[in-house]
RNA sequence: GGCGGGUUGCCCGAGCGGCCAAUGGGAGCGGACUGUAAAUCCGUCGCGAAAGCUACAGAGGUUCGAAUCCUCUACCCGCCA
């Protein structure tokens, strides 16, 4: 949707409603758009992992709004650090890249992030190109000029001081050498996550002190993982969804949000406004959770595949009929009939880690048979000494006849 | 550099010569209930069909027998310099 024809308070608050710091403040951030030249919009990504979730598309939602808007968004790369290594001291987790490597990481984070932002207008600036011509008298007059104590603000670095593990001086200077990319494009606006609030701000004194009109901070909420717990979605915690993932995936995964996280996740990664969502509270917390996950699916995949998705979904998990589910995957009688049913399903299914963990299931009443007519289904708990069953002994006719495995299902066939 | 404390399964954390594949909590997994939500309850939670095998930082040793005792190595954490 294009957003140009926006008058500058329109603009700024279609900006200011998905911000959760904006410095200065929401008046400045609309006296520059009302400046009516295009804005420079800086957002830094990371070159150093090539691994993509919904986390992420949160600044970039809001990058795009910027670039619809008719200004323009310009991509950091950090490609000096992500060559120097990790700064947190953390010894060996995160090695130096090469330049090959950095711009693969890169192409697979342009590919990944099209759905939520035109990549083809951004601009792409290295800070090596950059960074490489600062001179140590240049960096030590700004550093003269920035008090330690802006970077003590930070908790993780007070704990680590007072707790006597180590914080190098690198880490210190991380901060400055990041901003020095927001003064080699004078930037009008930094995006960044929450979690960069210090960086950004280091980033307006830096310019400051470079005799710049410090650039304006906008930063976005970091989304809850989808496991409920709290955390934020990261790969760690394995609570996230990547952009990558299949659409019935990516349905799935948000369908299984709790959800407190429905109104957050479309606020912050769909188009939906405030009144629009507030317009959604009559409705079923399921059916809200349905059209975002609709929405996403739809902006990852396309209308059709979200269609389809939706299908799936209802099909697989509210009706729970197997007939109409693509996707299963299958265990042929012809092909293994004469395998046991636990070798199919730990080593060729995975359905489970070990033979151990699956007569575990099967103990807990989770292994079954289920025959599936047009009359309904029937499902029969099948005992664990079946894991060591043929599965030609334990299907006979697999005329509608799927396998279960806890929540997992194939479909068993000629 | 000196002295002291620690390293247990995915995480936290008991155990301090046999009854320890290892108490307890969390996470995970399965079941009931459901909306692949939340809450709750129940079960389970190294691998192996089994015999058994591999596990309590690593390597040796003492012992009929070690996660538990001894020695060395590595790493962590305190206090002192």
């Amino acid at each position: 949707m294009d957003l140009s024809g926006l008058g500058p308070a329109g603009q700024a608050e279609l900006i200011t409603s998905r911000a959760l710091n904006l410095i200065p403040g929401e008046e400045a951030l609309t006296a520059l758009i009302a400046g009516g030249r295009p804005l420079v919009v800086k957002y830094g990504i990371d070159p150093t992992s090539p691994d993509v979730h919904l986390g992420h598309a949160v600044p970039i939602v809001l990058a795009s709004r910027f670039q619809r808007m008719g200004h323009r968004v310009v991509f950091i790369i950090g490609d000096v650090t992500a060559k120097i290594g990790d700064p947190s001291g953390q010894a060996g987790d995160r090695p130096p890249l090469t330049d090959a490597e950095i711009a693969a990481n890169l192409s697979t984070y342009q590919r990944q992030v099209s759905p939520f932002i035109d990549v083809g207008r951004a601009e792409l600036r290295f800070n090596g190109s950059w960074l490489g011509e600062i001179t140590l008298p240049r960096l030590l007059e700004i550093a003269a000029r920035v008090p330690v104590s802006m970077s003590l603000q930070r908790d993780d670095f007070r704990n680590r001081l007072a707790a006597g593990t180590g914080l190098s001086t690198a880490e210190f200077l991380y901060s400055i050498v990041m901003a020095l990319d927001s003064v080699a494009i004078t930037a009008d606006i930094e995006l960044g996550g929450v979690d960069q609030l210090l960086n950004l701000q280091m980033c307006r004194k830096v310019m400051e002190v470079s005799g710049q009109v410090p650039e304006l901070v906008v930063t976005t909420p970091l989304i809850e993982g989808t496991d409920g717990t709290g955390a934020k979605m990261s790969k760690s915690k394995g609570n996230y969804l990547a952009l990558t993932a299949s659409p019935d995936d990516v349905y799935g995964g948000i369908m299984s949000i709790p959800d407190r996280l429905t109104v957050p996740y479309l606020r912050s990664l769909t188009e939906w406004t405030d009144p629009e969502i507030a317009a959604l509270g009559g409705q079923h917390p399921m059916a809200v959770k349905r059209l975002l996950a609709g929405d996403i699916v739809a902006a990852l995949h396309g209308l059709e595949a979200a269609a389809a998705a939706r299908a799936e979904f209802g099909a697989r998990f509210s009706r729970r009929s197997f007939a109409g589910t693509r996707n299963l995957p299958e265990l042929s009688l012809a092909a293994s009939g004469t395998e046991t049913l636990g070798t199919l399903l730990t080593r060729d299914l995975g359905f489970a880690e070990s033979m151990n963990a699956l007569r575990r299931t099967a103990k807990g009443n989770g292994l079954r048979l289920v025959r599936e007519t047009a009359a309904g289904q029937e499902s029969e708990i099948l005992p664990e000494e079946a894991v060591y069953r043929t599965l030609a002994e334990v299907a006979g006719d697999p005329e509608g006849l799927y396998v279960k495995a806890g929540r997992k299902v194939a479909r068993i066939v000629r």
